[in-house]
DNA sequence: CTGCTTGCAAACCATTTGCATCACT
DNA sequence: AGTGATGCAAATGGTTTGCAAGCAG
């Protein structure tokens, strides 16, 4: 497990909300992953670890978390997906073959994002990107 | 109308299907936005130049003209998007204030797309971005 | 205790599908 | 004339909602 359950407890407690058996399993769910993982995959990893907790709460808590900003969600191929929230954005590199996922520094849109807000006084939010494509062994 | 009718229905005809009033009017509808649409905003273009038509008919068109590449279709916060395919791609600045719409060349990316093929042997195939922000009048 | 959370089941809503009929080529 | 396309209505599937019961603080 990738989170320190205390911290989350702290600010689901902080933000006004109460700390219950089925946030900390869709939290520890969701960390399991190492990536970002759709509502569907969060889902049935919530199911194997806990049956009892019903797929209401499952969306419901998913839409919470993020609301408080523990999670971050995002869209990638239409499918809304989710991963814990870090201090600095970070983007991914997904294969479209094999499906292998790479992580992707916010640094590298440095320079993109320069060029959009001089050259277009666009004001870009690049919070969360994944780029599909073919990794080294799939070309 | 943005796009030249007769091209269209060779291209349909080409694929080895049939050009219809329906066809016509769904490619009208979609034109008509000069930017891309979700399937819901040309399913009501479509209702309301022709009522007739029905829905399924709407959703079946804009997956076959996407299918013979007549239509592009990308994804946007979670939801299809549709445009009249060009030969080259182009991106889009989209105020999430305003909900003004710029176009971004392809161009733009040359460089980060030649970083990740570099640095991470990632062969990124950039079709269709949509970047949100604010645009110079909401900043 | 208080009221936020959950489980349950039903509702929702965009999209898809089966089938008979229509109409393009 | 033949078969691909359409209209209709029902099905589908992921997500949301209303409400009563449960439990955290």
């Amino acid at each position: 497990m990738s989170h320190h359950t205390i911290d989350y407890i702290q600010r689901i407690r902080d933000s006004g909300h109460r700390m219950t058996h089925q946030r900390q399993i869709v939290l520890d769910a969701v960390c399991s992953f190492n990536r970002h993982a759709t509502a569907a995959e969060i889902l049935k990893r919530v199911h194997e670890i806990a049956p009892a907790i019903n797929q209401a709460t499952v969306y419901r808590t998913l839409n919470f978390l993020t609301e408080i900003h523990l999670l971050f969600s995002g869209t990638i191929d239409g499918q809304t997906i989710y991963e814990i929230a870090t201090p600095t954005p970070h983007h991914h590199l997904i294969c479209r073959k094999c499906g292998h996922i790479a992580a992707l520094p916010d640094q590298c849109f440095a320079d993109l994002i320069q060029q959009i807000k001089t050259e277009y006084q666009f004001l870009p939010e690049i919070d969360h990107w994944a780029i599909t494509g073919l990794c080294a062994d799939c070309q």
